[in-house]
DNA sequence: ATATAACATGTAACTATTGACATGATTGAC
DNA sequence: GTCAATCATGTCAATAGTTACATGTTATAT
């Protein structure tokens, strides 16, 4: 499947990038809303893609003598990029979600420890939520236009806002029918 | 982390079940909703449960001669799983998204194409929302008591339907900015 | 009867991902 | 000046997960 090859390959084509800060882009950036994979997993698969020239790079000094690599795609590497992007495949399998599964388990735990449990998700998700609302207002006045990246920026922000939205309203839901308990 | 363990611990715990059922709770029954595993990874990690003292088995034979492990969980595998059950774990990371990379990076296709790929994704979540919301009615008539096997089997299913919404609403609002372009 | 789908259990090779190890440079604050 | 945080790039061992191989049984429909 090799999906991680394409996320690399177009967040190379976007623009010249480091190895470096494809790693960001996966652990803190706008990508982690959707992708991740640790350095440990980018540098070797930034190899492969070179050696299959896909890409190539230009070393950079910064300062005295720290060396970083930029990268640049090859036509190869944006045509095969283009390839993969147009393609229409089946819906994925469902996300795994260690939340849900312990939800499928309640009966295994008191309604006290569960409500507990509801609450506890109600505040990690509600902090992301707003996080993630405060990023798209600071970076958005307006809906940016089809054919920008800032489009790309905006529809997965927009995205992972109403995911988190959508959890919440679930978990309150959760909460309502534990305590409709007789 | 050891997830699939707990996942297999609990469902054992429910009731007996052999290999084969579990399988298919995660291809297509319920827990597909939020977890799986294939039948490869399933067979040896039930091993890895037997030698850890989890969980025991009784072979059944079915019809002649075909043999099937209907496995229980042991005291001590119910006290690990209920261990598991009460903590409180971080959020975990934000489940991969191949179709949300492809709108990242939509500004390489045409707003045409684009169009077709959100038309596409729509359908497939209609399909399933639609399925999941039949699978509801035809299992609930009302809202199952808390502390229940049907309550955590509620939730779940649940929470799948509101999770389909929220992504086709998505879907339907870069349909609209899509469409608002000059 | 017989074909097909579903039942039932496993292994092996490969790919994907994580966590730990490893090293060194640069920037900014105090 | 020196400490801490961040920049920058890699490897290695282990775990997780997928795909393909492998085998045999039973129920159901025609």
């Amino acid at each position: 499947m090799r999906t991680l090859k394409y996320a690399l390959l177009g967040l190379i084509d976007r623009e010249p990038i480091t190895g470096y800060d494809i790693s960001k882009e996966f652990e803190k950036r706008i990508m982690a809303n959707f992708w991740h994979a640790k350095h440990s997993q980018v540098y070797p698969e930034l190899k492969r893609l070179l050696d299959e020239e896909l890409i190539s790079f230009e070393l950079i000094i910064q300062g005295e003598k720290m060396e970083k690599k930029l990268y640049t795609i090859t036509p190869k590497g944006h045509a095969e990029f283009v390839d993969w992007l147009l393609q229409d495949e089946p819906l994925g399998v469902t996300p795994k979600d260690v939340f849900r599964l312990r939800t499928f388990f309640s009966d295994f735990m008191s309604a006290s420890d569960f409500e507990r449990h509801l609450h506890s998700q109600l505040g990690k998700h509600n902090f992301k939520k707003d996080y993630l609302e405060t990023s798209l207002d600071k970076s958005f006045k307006a809906i940016p236009k089809y054919g920008t990246k800032e489009f790309g920026d905006y529809a997965v922000l927009l995205g992972a806002i109403m995911r988190e939205d959508s959890y919440i309203a679930w978990l309150k839901v959760c909460l309502e029918a534990v305590s409709q308990r007789e």
